[in-house]
DNA sequence: TCATTTAATGAACAATCGTTCAAAAGCAAA
DNA sequence: TTTGCTTTTGAACGATTGTTCATTAAATGA
């Protein structure tokens, strides 16, 4: 046997990033092994060099993808009130974190398995999601409408404790997102607040 | 050569577990051989298994020896007001991870490599210490003093807010950890305030 | 129908993995 | 100094790792 029936890369491409996607998320980048995701995906461990130069790309992308989607769907309102944008972040935060659990697991965890170079460019798309958070606060700081001692401590933290919740929360369990974006909101609210 | 002169099971074995720790902490688990912890040791890798049974042993050791110091650590004043009880439970909380930050990061990210019976039981020490905070959470209620919708949401969300940041503290950077630690106190008392 | 392109196989590569163990050598007590 | 114990070496084990590539067969377009 060599080429399969129905094979086509169009499908087995995005089958070979999804399955990295879980396993790695599942047991780590190191433990998984090429031949565990062509397995996943039905197909040989040569195969997979179809759609990807080597493994190590292969986590890239999957961090890049995912690190730029965020970036693409952040709300950016910047004529709202601080309060406003503030609690459209943390629900977007909450919400788009919550659908993909294991592209978060990855983009936290994973970092230190990035060659030096795509560790900087992981680290900068990082940073820029940060900014959009610092940015709100310094606006309600200098509103009078939030008080902080320090933008980035604060925006560290915040963030930290939304994506905490991917840790625990499952679609279905003893509470709705709904419920848990109203209780973090509650928090986030009073901890800045003036 | 065999024996090496000067060795003793003393010294060596604390140094197998601090090579362990350090290396796990920055590299991964998965990623870290058993060589490569013998030679920063100064010692063959068969020398190991004079001090573990296996790998896995290794880490497990180390995750638990982690979370029981930290247990024993933890202050108890079940007497004191709920507000001052929560404020030493953050000063605490913060000192102890920033003094031992390999150890802090092992158990927070090596937890899927432990075997179900070794993960069991470090999840079971991680919800004793959630307990010891929830149950501050829950006086602080029941008294009035604190306006919480669910303690179990707000544990874990001071939690990770506070275990978040040993990913950028660094000791002698631009703030100390008092400077810190007064910050998130901040955050944490009006977050939870009625 | 036939030629070309695309996609997968499966064997092979050298390297590395965790672990075992007989042999060797330093150490401590007699 | 001799004896017995402790500690380490160094070689070896089979299994697995990421990756390459000639070969083969399905898909495609003329």
């Amino acid at each position: 046997m060599a080429r399969t029936t129905g094979s086509h890369s169009d499908i087995t491409g995005p089958r070979v990033r999804e399955a990295a996607l879980r396993l790695f998320a599942k047991g780590g980048y190191a433990a998984v092994s090429m031949r565990a995701i062509a397995a996943d995906v039905g197909v040989q461990a040569g195969a997979l060099y179809n759609y990807t130069p080597d493994k190590q790309t292969l986590l890239f992308d999957l961090m890049q993808s995912h690190m730029m989607d965020l970036l693409d769907a952040v709300p950016d309102q910047a004529d709202a009130p601080p309060e406003e944008r503030l609690r459209t972040f943390v629900e977007f935060h909450l919400s788009f974190h919550a659908d993909r659990p294991d592209a978060v697991f990855i983009a936290y965890m994973e970092l230190r398995n990035l060659a030096p170079d795509n560790f900087a460019r992981i680290e900068a798309l990082r940073r820029d999601y940060e900014d959009r958070l610092e940015a709100i606060l310094r606006d309600g700081q200098k509103a009078g409408v939030f008080e902080v001692a320090d933008t980035k401590i604060v925006t560290l933290a915040i963030i930290a404790m939304l994506t905490g919740v991917n840790t625990w929360f499952r679609s279905g369990g003893r509470l709705s997102l709904d419920e848990v974006s109203r209780q973090y909101w509650d928090m986030v609210r009073k901890a800045v607040a003036a």
